[in-house]
DNA sequence: ACCCAGGGTAACT
DNA sequence: AGTTACCATGGG
């Protein structure tokens, strides 16, 4: 194999760590010097950061382009950041990660991971992905990669049985099953006005509009879907009764992940709750 | 023993 | 059309 690392791109105000280790993507291990370790589209890689120098070692210089969108390096997030904190609890929220950006993940693998994490935590989701991958992956260096639709749609849920995924077996095979035929289109997702790719998504037996939204956010680029789970429930309740104001709803996406993070990781967030 | 976790489905009013 | 029990599993 060709070990070669490639320069990606330049980037002061990205961490990989807050990136990484938010609860968007399951399969990024951080190594000791803060490097991070996984496979995606298909290679097992180590990504690492030297100054605002961001690099990835283990692809070839001509899949630069994805990366860089994988990283979505050509949004301006300071502009973005700088709009979403007229809000003070937005504010809050960014200051306390500044660093995250919403990863363009793999299409399918997307859809799969967040099928498992309804109703369930993000170490227990990681475990479940992690023991997917060795079971029906492929063998990638040292590691696994995510099994294509095709491997999935040919096993039946009880053949998932040794994942402990409990009642998301099932579907899990829908959505492999209709996606590997063509009924569910995911070329589609990235470009259909967003009720028709939600509608599209939620042909698969387990997938209502929250994993939905997480799919075409993490996994399609949609920034506009924001998805509402039982953090950002909390959230809106106190935060935004009226609704989101207007200026964070064309990238709702992008604002929920810095939101999400915050409510979830930091005790602070919901401090003023215990004044009662 | 009870409650919760990046929810969804089916079966109720 | 709005609620509610139930769905597997593991951790607090």
């Amino acid at each position: 194999m060709n070990n070669k690392i490639v320069f990606i791109g330049e980037l002061e105000h990205l961490s990989l760590h807050d990136t990484l280790d938010c609860g968007q993507a399951f399969r990024w291990k951080e190594n000791s010097d803060g490097s991070f370790s996984g496979v995606a589209f298909n290679k097992n890689v180590r990504i690492f950061k030297d100054g605002h120098n961001i690099y990835v070692d283990g692809i070839e210089e001509c899949d630069k382009a994805v990366w860089r969108d994988y990283f979505d390096l050509d949004r301006d997030y300071e502009a973005l950041k700088e709009i979403f904190k007229q809000n003070p609890f937005m504010e809050k929220a960014i200051s306390f990660a500044p660093g995250i950006r919403v990863l363009k993940q793999e299409g399918f693998e997307t859809i799969i991971s967040f099928i498992i994490s309804q109703n369930n935590n993000i170490k227990r989701i990681k475990g479940i992905i992690e023991n997917l991958c060795i079971q029906f992956g492929e063998k990638v260096g040292d590691s696994y990669s995510f099994p294509i639709a095709e491997k999935l749609a040919s096993l039946t849920a009880d053949d998932l049985a040794p994942l402990k995924a409990g009642f998301r077996n099932r579907y899990i095979i829908d959505a492999a099953t209709k996606i590997h035929s063509g009924e569910v289109n995911l070329n589609m997702l990235y470009t259909a006005p967003i009720e028709e790719a939600r509608n599209e998504l939620m042909k698969i037996v387990g997938i209502g509009r929250k994993v939905a939204d997480c799919s075409l956010l993490f996994g399609f680029n949609r920034v506009e879907c924001y998805p509402v789970d039982v953090w950002i429930k909390r959230v809106d309740a106190h935060f935004f009764p009226d609704g989101l104001p207007e200026y964070l709803v064309p990238e709702a996406g992008i604002a929920q992940q810095y939101l999400f993070h915050y409510a979830r990781v930091c005790p602070e967030a919901f401090s003023f709750l215990d004044k009662e």
